[in-house]
This record gives structure tokens, C-alpha cells and sequence, in this order.
DNA sequence: TAAATGTACGTGTACGTACATGTATTTATC
DNA sequence: GATAAATACATGTACGTACACGTACATTTA
């Protein structure tokens, strides 16, 4: 059974527009707080949307996005540091997440023999696969789910650089 | 010593502007990819900053969220599932962040009269207190960080809206 | 009213984040 | 060239997420 939150269950969410009805709220003090709030709820949607169609490949969005970037480099290695600096979350702890694409053998772990403090990542011919089954699927879905047009992308991400452009 | 990333360590990371700096890369496959990873970032960003001011006062962007929805209905009581579906992370463990806060005597448990199923949650006057002061400064960084206008506001809410308009 | 179904919540597991610390290795400094 | 500082990574802990499952209770149905 689909564990529920209201009358809603965590399918029907992936389908609400309303920020609104999403977390039951009407009172915002203000546009740019609801702004905040709808960063926040928007990217909790984006990820739960890919996890779901990233399950069927037996991997999380954070193995994924690891495997992405080491292709990214392909044929050239990357060590742990390089592909931590590439992901969004800044703070993943990615030996962790190599462990486990290690365990799936998808990876590689070598000590690098100009640095052996480095550890030298190498995508299998089996990742190799994996990632390129799972990113047509992928694709796939951000074609099909993202329906804004270029120029509201555009929009978007100048406003998004704009939030960020103030620091602490 | 702060744990760093290629040259920047996460504080830097914290006044970036640049998607592209933040996460090394220069090609996107269109703008529209680029809006999906800028807001994935750019709520990290969000929850990174809200994350470093509420740690003076022992709590996590989630317990704080806890604290505030307990709020938005007091003095009525509120049980655990009302919480959930408030939450903005939809699969918000909720018992257990109601256990810390409980730990800390912040909010109190008790059974539900009316339907014995349900837990009551209550805030205490020592989580009123924290939330007080905690919301004080909370709500003053956004005020500072968040320096887009009100229109500017209002338009990324109906970009994200629109956003998120497609099922799967 | 007895049985079946549904609901609310707690709890267990795998995984990820945030952060501190330890260890091996490299680089800088004297 | 020896010592100190910096760096790369692994690992430990507390906390959160995603999800499955168990238990108590409520509601529906026969």
C-alpha cells in the first residue's frame, strides 16, 4: 500500500501544480518567500521523479549522477575529488557512493600512480552499459516532464542565479 | 579544516553565482536541462544556508519545519499525519523527527481522544521559545539572501508551476 | 456483531548528507 | 634533507529520506 498524506498519496503529489496544495498552505508573507518555499518543493519533486524511473536500473540519483560525470571524462579517469567538485550537492559524501557503485562492480577504485593519495575512478564496460540504458530512459523523461519552452528555461535560470547571488 | 572541493571549499561555494562554476560544467544539453540542475542546486543552496543559521540553535532545517507547521495551527493540536502532508519533503520521516524534537522537550505526545490511532502533538513553551527566536533570524537571512523583487518573485513561482504541470 | 478492510503510527533497513577525525602521501619551509 | 603544513581519501556518527512492514485501532461489509 502507497503511504498517504491527507487524501493525497505520494503519486498523486508528482501530479499537483499548486505549490498551495502541495504543503497545504495559503498564508505566504510574501512572493519571494513562497519563491523559497517553491525552490525547495520543486526540487524535492524533480528528484523523486527521476529516483522513481532510476529504480527499474537499481540505482539512486546520486549513483547516477556520479556515473554521469565519470563518463563525462570518459576515456579519461577521474579521482574522488574531481568528481565530488562536479556534484550538485556539495557536501555528498562520494567515497560512500563509490562504494556501493563498486559493490554493483560499475566502477573501478585504483591508486593513482602520480598521487598515491588519489584514488582513481574507472566506469566498467558493465557501467558503461548501465548508464547508457538508464540515461535514454532519463532523457526520456525530462523531454516528456519539462514541457517549458527555451526562453522560460532561460527565464528561469537567470532568476535562479539572481536568488543566489546574494551570500550570507 | 573545511572540507573543500577542486578550489573552493563550501563556504565559497555558498556566494557562487554561476551554475556552471558550481558544478564545473559548460555544456547543457539546452536550457531547459540547465533550469532542472540550477533548481537542484539552487535548493541545496537554500537549505545549506538556512542549515548553518539554524545550527546555533540545535536544530535542522527539518525539525525547524516541524516547529513551524506545529505553529501555523496553534493552539490546536495537530497529529502526525497533518504534519506530514504539510511537509515539504513529501517522504518526511515524521515520527522520527518528532522524536528528537520530543527528546529535546520541545514538542510533547500524547493520544488522540478521539481516534486512539492518531498521536497529538503539542508544542511546549520551551519549543515556542526556540521557535521565536529561531524564526527571528531565520526570517531575516531570507530577507537578505532572497534579494529578488516581488515580481521577480511572482514570475520564477509560475515558471516553477509550470514546471511541474506534467505527470510522469 | 463478526470478519474484512482501511488507517495511523512506530520501527527496521538501505542509502544519502553533514561534519569531524584519522592515515597516508605530497608539498612547502627552514 | 628533515620537519611542518596541506591534501586526498576513508571512516565514524547523527540525522534525514525512501520504503516496507507490523501493530493497534477504526470503519465497512456481510
Amino acid at each position: 500500500m502507497q503511504k498517504e498524506f491527507g487524501k493525497l498519496d505520494v503519486c498523486t503529489y508528482i501530479c499537483v501544480v499548486k505549490l498551495e496544495q502541495a504543503i497545504q498552505s495559503t498564508k505566504f508573507k510574501s512572493e519571494v518567500q513562497k519563491a523559497g518555499l517553491n525552490i525547495l518543493y520543486t526540487a524535492w519533486w524533480l528528484k523523486t521523479v527521476t529516483s522513481k524511473e532510476l529504480k527499474a536500473f537499481g540505482l539512486t540519483h546520486e549513483q547516477y549522477n556520479v556515473l554521469r560525470i565519470l563518463k563525462g571524462s570518459y576515456p579519461e579517469q577521474m579521482c574522488v575529488k574531481n568528481i565530488a567538485c562536479r556534484m550538485i550537492e556539495k557536501n555528498s559524501n562520494v567515497p560512500r557512493i563509490i562504494d556501493r557503485l563498486e559493490l554493483k562492480k560499475l566502477v573501478e577504485r585504483s591508486t593513482s600512480a602520480f598521487d598515491k593519495r588519489e584514488t582513481v575512478i574507472t566506469l566498467t564496460e558493465r557501467g558503461m552499459r548501465l548508464l547508457a540504458e538508464s540515461s535514454v530512459k532519463i532523457d526520456r523523461l525530462f523531454g516528456e516532464v519539462l514541457t517549458i519552452s527555451e526562453e522560460e528555461g532561460a527565464a528561469l535560470n537567470s532568476l535562479l542565479e539572481k536568488v543566489r547571488e546574494n551570500e550570507e
